[in-house]
RNA sequence: GGGUCAGUAGCUCAGAUGGUUAGAGCGCGUGCCUUAUAAGCACGAGGUGGGAGGUUCAAUUCCUCCCUGACCCA
């Protein structure tokens, strides 16, 4: 017996159980040690940070690395699935200040380093356990018992280990650059990090007069355009590109400018041009400054040449200020400028611009205008929205800032990224060689540098020498450090588990062979470098397990969030190539963002967040991380829409569960266990048996194609169409008389084991996607607690798969469509049996195709015959139509006329080319390839086509039709009653009813057969109103019902 | 300003290596089928395939430009 599946499954309650039941018997655990360790499939896991709660997005990318381990595991291969921690870098820290109102770096310092950090290593896991519960819940198998972790100091002598090779090579360096800065982190941020925070920032646009002080031009002005009034009080200069014409113009209130002649537009109102200047002849000359904030160090406040300066916009002069852009720096460098900076590193002015002190950089435009204006130096103000990049962290602007930092020499190796990067696999592929690709081809020095506290030390101590150079040495492993310091014991004692972190590390001083004292720098690094070394951090590798590491590199397959492009998915591809020359990974699929419904992002300020443990709570995980994958291509953004959740809970699992239902419903009913049955050759089943093997067969082969080229949408897609319109809606349903009431033992045994086996083979397909109910579903099939998960996912078998055969079923759809269009058009109900169909067929092929699959038709569309009809019969018109393909080519432009030739083409033609294969008209040889034909008409008969294919329909009824339509609408009625009342499938009944005498002569004739369709014991006329007759009609004649069921 | 992707029915998405009738699901209307199904089937309403040019016998598909959106970058 096969345990009956619970009347109303509610999936969540489902897939508590299963989780316990793969607790209980550590299935997640057995699904790697049961399969070779000389067989690996190597998934890296991107480390997420617990401090913060998971979100949808979370599960969208573990449900992709979940399905594709699983799969992998089911196809036979070791895969290790290790979990890891992002613990170090800005997103800690940003949450701790949160946490403790702290609002700058100098509030830490007076909080206390120690502390500061300690707190950091107490946030990191606040949502562990949510975290946990919501891999847990999702069905994501990770070994998060043996999870790694960036804090840990194995994991920081691995990191150190990458960076002193890094450094040996030459290839870290230290430079003075102009970054982008965050006065809130009061650090430097890395390219990939300016990337997560571009937003939308409305600022001013200022045309600013700087007022000449000598020469030709005295008292006109240079009219200059900026977006950045916060950097006017550090400006220097100007600059004017040498290469383009400039302009001295009179306005109506007779005041004289220069600016670009190209962008005179800028001028409002009426002026003249008073004379033409060459950029380049601008060299040199004086201006007044705007402020006087800074005593003349060094010569300053004049004009500047620079290609840089654009005629795009602006005025074509523009100011500069060497510490806030990275022209303006090279430009200072050139002309040895002053170094002017009013603005500090945490953003807010100095003491030196005394009116803004203070006053956060931004917050300060405003004012800076104001001045600008009542000391008429001012010529137009405006505001204009651009996206201006922002701390991904603190969403505060970004300045871009002349600062200390180290790098590493990333554009050095840069070919070899961009040539690694083609042998990777990416999902979607034009990630990879568009937005990463191009990426790569413009790549910088990675920033590496953070001038923060918690993360991992850059281990670079430095001593400088007697004329003021610095020297460094780079520390690769603990062993190393113990060996070089000092002060060892004084700052770590003896006990083995020392902090590697700050302010602790800050105090080892090391000494050279040569007796130099040196002292560490005093930044950390990138927290994208932790992630992006976890292949070998994981592991502790070069320390420990070389032998594991070396199996698990590089990585099969990856897979995150579309955001990860240039932030892990680059780091472990920089740090990979550079060490282990070649790519870190082969496949990955990026996922895309998820949406709310209406394309918006979600944000709690907006209120349109998903909450995934609701998601699951009121659906289920299977069909959340179904939808995820199958609702649109996974690279895409996705638009979350909670009631396409819904559809796919009918539609797809209902489904499934109702296919399994009907199995267990009559396997129980004719006593089938497929264990005992045993099972006969295919080549014995009935067409439709071998249909459906074939079907499911050349399903495995297509879905694993798809699984290997990691096209995870599509393989859901058809694993959804196989199970509703073949399984469930055509095979299924097909044969429901047939399993109740087979034929013989043969049949009986041919159907419950093809139905066995086309079920199990699904759920192993599904498993991977939708984890739980398929457990549920094959242990229930296969009477067992053997875990799906542990099953193998075989090659299809080739040798069933026949593509005719397929192909015959197909043309029966079509032709059982046809009719009952045909049906429907005419009002002839499906119990009214009719006489026969007809179908023209053409050719041999067609012909053979129906014969086979002739039965299954008829009996489906309740029609008694089927016949071919030759193409030769004088019955039918035959049209053609012309196939372009064959005759655009042949007949060029001509292909108009040769349309319209065929489409004339009369029944005689048409017959003429059949035979000979060819037909000249008007000069013009038409052959068969050039046309396709069809019947148009059959005289006499009434008909549908679709394509190419025509059906015609006998709908003339004789005596013996009408009785038997009249005998199944009876039997349709006693079914509505039975149903109607809750009557069990096998309930045997006593059936009463009146009607006219016509009917009651028709059904008496059919007695037996319609006791034995109904399990009625007795069916008896019977007028009187002994009973609660039920009131129907058969064919508009009244017909009342009464049954009884028999104990 | 540049790059990538997308724009097909009210909504979510297919498909077409260029071939003349562009499909499905949801939703809507009508009818039907069924004791496995909250399912299914048929019919109907619903589309200038974002817009404008070009190449071609033929463009929704290829090319150019533009518009809109998302993301990325300067």
């Amino acid at each position: 017996m096969y345990e009956n599946l619970p009347e109303n499954i509610i999936l969540p309650d489902l897939e508590n159980e299963i989780l316990e039941f793969w607790k209980e018997n550590e299935v997640f655990k057995e699904s790697i040690k049961s399969r070779p360790s000389d067989n690996t499939f190597t998934f890296y896991e991107g480390p997420p940070t617990a401090n913060g709660t998971p979100g949808i997005h979370h599960v969208i990318s573990r449900t992709v690395k979940d399905m594709i381990c699983r799969y992998k595991t089911m196809r036979g291969f070791r895969v290790f699935r290790k979990a890891g921690w992002d613990t170090q870098g800005l997103p800690v820290e940003v949450e701790v200040e949160k946490k403790l109102g702290i609002k700058s770096k100098s509030d830490i310092e007076h909080y206390g380093a120690i502390e500061f950090n300690n707190a950091c290593r107490e946030s990191i896991f606040t949502y562990l356990k949510e975290w946990e519960e919501m891999t847990d819940r999702i069905g994501y198998w990770i070994d998060l018992n043996d999870a790694y972790v960036t804090y840990h100091n194995e994991y920081i002598e691995s990191v150190w280990w990458a960076l002193k090779k890094f450094f040996e090579k030459g290839f870290i360096y230290k430079g003075f650059k102009i970054l982008p800065f965050c006065p809130v982190c009061e650090s430097p941020l890395s390219s990939h990090e300016v990337a997560q925070g571009y937003q939308d920032l409305k600022d001013p646009s200022v045309y600013v007069k700087f007022r000449i002080t000598e020469g030709e031009f005295k008292d006109s002005y240079f009219l200059v355009w900026t977006t950045t009034p916060w950097t006017l009080p550090s400006n220097a200069a100007l600059a004017v590109n040498p290469d383009f014409d400039y302009v001295q113009i009179r306005n109506e209130n007779d005041e004289k400018f220069i600016l670009a002649k190209e962008r005179l537009e800028v001028i409002s109102g009426e002026y003249s041009v008073i004379k033409e200047i060459r950029g380049s002849e601008l060299e040199n000359i004086p201006y007044q400054k705007l402020f006087d904030f800074f005593d003349d160090e060094k010569k300053a406040f004049y004009v500047t040449l620079g290609d840089f300066v654009t005629m795009e916009d602006g005025t074509g002069i523009v100011h500069i200020a060497p510490s806030y852009g990275e022209d303006d720096y090279q430009t200072g460098l050139k002309y040895d400028l002053p170094v002017f900076t009013a603005v500090g590193k945490n953003g807010l002015f100095t003491e030196k611009a005394a009116p803004y002190s203070n006053k956060n950089f931004k917050d300060a435009d405003q004012d800076i205008i104001a001045d600008l204006k009542k000391n008429g130096q001012l010529y137009r103000k405006e505001m204009f929205t651009h996206s201006y990049p922002h701390c991904w962290r603190h969403k505060v602007p970004l300045m871009y800032f002349a600062t200390d930092s180290w790098f590493i020499r990333t554009t050095e190796y840069k070919d070899k990224m961009i040539k690694y990067n083609n042998e990777i696999n990416w999902n979607p592929k034009a990630i990879g060689s568009g937005r990463f690709g191009k990426w790569l081809e413009e790549n910088k020095d990675w920033a590496i540098s953070r001038n923060r506290f918690w993360g991992t030390p850059l281990p670079i101590w430095f001593y400088t020498d007697e004329n003021g150079k610095e020297h460094y040495h780079c520390i690769g492993s603990i062993e190393e450090l113990k060996d070089m310091a000092v002060n060892y014991k004084e700052v770590y004692g003896d006990e083995p588990e020392m902090d590697l972190h700050k302010p602790y590390i800050d105090n080892i001083i090391i000494e050279t062979k040569d007796g130099k004292q040196m002292k560490r720098v005093p930044q950390v690094i990138d927290c994208w470098f932790d992630s992006g070394s976890m292949p070998f951090a994981q592991f502790h590798y070069p320390f420990e397990n070389e032998e594991l590491f070396r199996e698990n590199y590089p990585a099969d397959f990856i897979a995150e969030g579309l955001d990860q492009t240039r932030g892990w998915f680059y780091s472990l591809h920089a740090i990979g190539t550079f060490l282990f020359g070649g790519p870190a990974y082969k496949n990955l699929i990026v996922n895309g963002l998820i949406l709310d419904k209406n394309g918006k992002k979600m944000s709690k300020s907006i209120g349109n967040v998903v909450n995934p443990f609701e998601m699951i709570q009121i659906y289920g995980a299977d069909v959340l991380r179904w939808y995820l994958i199958y609702s649109s291509p996974i690279g895409n953004s996705k638009l979350f829409n909670e009631d396409d959740l819904i559809e796919l809970q009918n539609k797809f699992f209902d489904t499934l569960i109702n296919t399994v239902r009907f199995f267990i419903l009559y396997s129980n009913l004719s006593g089938f266990d497929h264990r005992k049955d045993k099972e006969n050759d295919i080549e014995e089943r009935p067409v439709i048996d071998k249909w459906i093997i074939s079907k499911i067969n050349s399903l495995k082969k297509e879905y694993q194609e798809l699984m290997d080229e990691y096209d995870i949408t599509r393989t859901t897609r058809i694993l959804f169409d196989f199970t509703n319109d073949e399984l469930s809606n055509w095979y299924i349903r097909r044969n429901r008389k047939r399993l109740r009431n087979p034929e013989d033992e043969n049949d009986r045994i041919s159907g419950y084991h093809t139905l066995h086996y086309v079920i199990t083979e699904l759920l192993k397909m599904i498993a991977p996607v939708s984890p739980f109910l398929s457990e549920k579903l094959y242990m229930t099939m296969t009477q067992s607690e053997d875990s799906i998960h542990l099953s193998y996912l075989e090659d299809p078998d080739l040798s069933v798969i026949d593509k005719n055969l397929e192909e015959e079923m197909k043309m029966a759809q079509n032709i059982v469509y046809l009719v009952r269009s045909i049906r429907v058009k005419n009002n002839l109900r499906v119990r009214q049996p009719l006489r026969q169909i007809l179908i023209p067929v053409l050719n041999k092929k067609d012909r053979e195709m129906i014969e086979n699959v002739k039965d299954i038709i008829l009996e489906e569309v309740n029609v008694k015959e089927l016949n071919l009809l030759e193409g030769n019969s004088n019955i039918i018109e035959k049209k053609a139509k012309p196939n372009f393909k064959s005759i655009g080519p042949k007949f060029g432009k001509n292909v108009k006329m040769v349309q319209n030739l065929i489409l004339n083409l009369d029944h005689q033609q048409i017959s003429e080319i059949e035979v000979k294969g060819y037909i000249e008209t008007d000069g013009i040889r038409i052959q068969r390839e050039d046309i396709e034909i069809y019947t148009k008409d059959i005289e006499g008969w009434i008909l549908d086509t679709k394509d190419n294919l025509t059906v015609a329909l006998d709908i003339k009824l004789d005596e013996k039709l009408i009785e038997e339509g009249i005998v199944r609408e009876f039997i349709n009625r006693v079914q509505n009653f039975r149903r109607n009342n809750n009557f069990d499938v096998s309930d045997r009944i006593n059936v009463y009813y009146n009607t006219s005498d016509e009917i009651i002569s028709v059904l008496k004739k059919n007695l037996k057969y319609i006791k034995n369709e109904t399990l009625s014991n007795k069916i008896e006329i019977s007028n009187g109103h002994d009973h609660d007759y039920t009131k129907t009609d058969i064919n508009g004649i009244a017909c009342d019902i009464f049954i009884q069921k028999i104990n």
